[in-house]
DNA sequence: ACAGTAAACGGAGGAGCCTCCGGTTAGCAA
DNA sequence: TTGCTAACCGGAGGCTCCTCCGTTTACTGT
């Protein structure tokens, strides 16, 4: 790749991150144009709009997969799941548009995305097999985007307490 | 309301109700050209593109609500619930519009679909009941469109498993 | 140093959603 | 029937996402 364009495509980054952080409906002309390039530059980095959102928030949702080993040791299996979905939910929550780019990540099989989906999957994965439980990681990853589009902050825990309850029931039902 | 305005609106229901079950990708336009009155006229009836696919399904979506206390009678209660939601699911996955328009329907609390949500909330607000469960029906409903809008028919069906041991469990520990 | 080429650049433009507003018409009262 | 008014009608136009393609430029081999 050459030097400009490796320049160009973090620059975008940096310049996205911000506005997606700090201004709400930003459009992807305003990005282009802060960073100083051309709409289409930003499009061919970014083939999409949640190709550019999932590239920003790839670094910090990786972060919170590697924390899963860790709170597997401090808090045990069953807290350390429930820690787990509560982070995923909470930092969901703060970028709305986050939340519909994880759709196309975890919904969809996006190929572009299947990095970040399998960093979501082995460190679900991770968490699920302590508790002996038969949920496809997969299952519960699509049901927390759910959780993340749908409702406020309570509901958000609340229906996290009823996913918890089915993940420890099912295993519980298994382990018969 | 005028005369011509009712044929109108009922016209365009007509029209929207075909080319969104037979076509993809329907646009506002097309449907307003095929019901022969101005896109203008079609945004006033129905100020978004949610609005009028929620006034498409609302019959059907009834229909289903409507079906609740005859599924409890025949199935009990706890395969009644498990029924209905199949069917809620089964009839989302039909529309991929009607997806995106429950979400607008559930999650936030937009006014004209007031009646509509109230109409599922007393559905499985019923459902709930007689298994003593203590979930709240909002956060059930939230669930289910979480699930309608991400995974196929066989994730989904993996889902409902585990948000019915969920729910079932969430029970059994209220009712210690 | 320099020429060739592969790749990046950037903006014009197409498509879709939605808004706005001047023109038109249905319904009502006399 | 006629005149008034509130409500409806319809499409031009703005905004945004995304595509396409002619132009420019950074790297490579000699």
């Amino acid at each position: 790749m050459r030097a400009d364009a490796v320049r160009n495509r973090e620059l975008l980054l940096e310049v996205a991150l911000d506005a997606f952080t700090h201004e709400k409906d930003v459009t992807l002309g305003a990005i282009a144009k802060k960073a100083g390039v051309g709409i289409g530059t930003l499009y061919r980095h970014f083939p999409t709009r949640e190709a550019l959102i999932e590239a920003v928030y790839r670094t910090e949702l990786e972060k919170l997969c590697d924390a899963a080993p860790e709170l597997l040791e401090t808090l045990g299996p069953e807290a350390a799941l429930r820690e787990w979905m509560d982070r995923f939910i909470a930092y969901a929550a703060t970028k709305r548009d986050l939340k519909e780019a994880l759709q196309a990540v975890i919904a969809l099989g996006i190929n572009p995305f299947e990095q970040s989906r399998a960093k979501m999957t082995e460190a679900v994965s991770l968490l699920l097999k302590p508790l002996g439980a038969t949920t496809d990681p997969m299952d519960l990853l699509a049901l927390l985007v759910g959780v993340a589009q749908n409702g406020d902050q309570d509901q958000a825990r609340r229906m996290l307490d009823l996913i918890m309850a089915g993940v420890l029931h099912g295993a519980a039902r298994t382990a018969r």
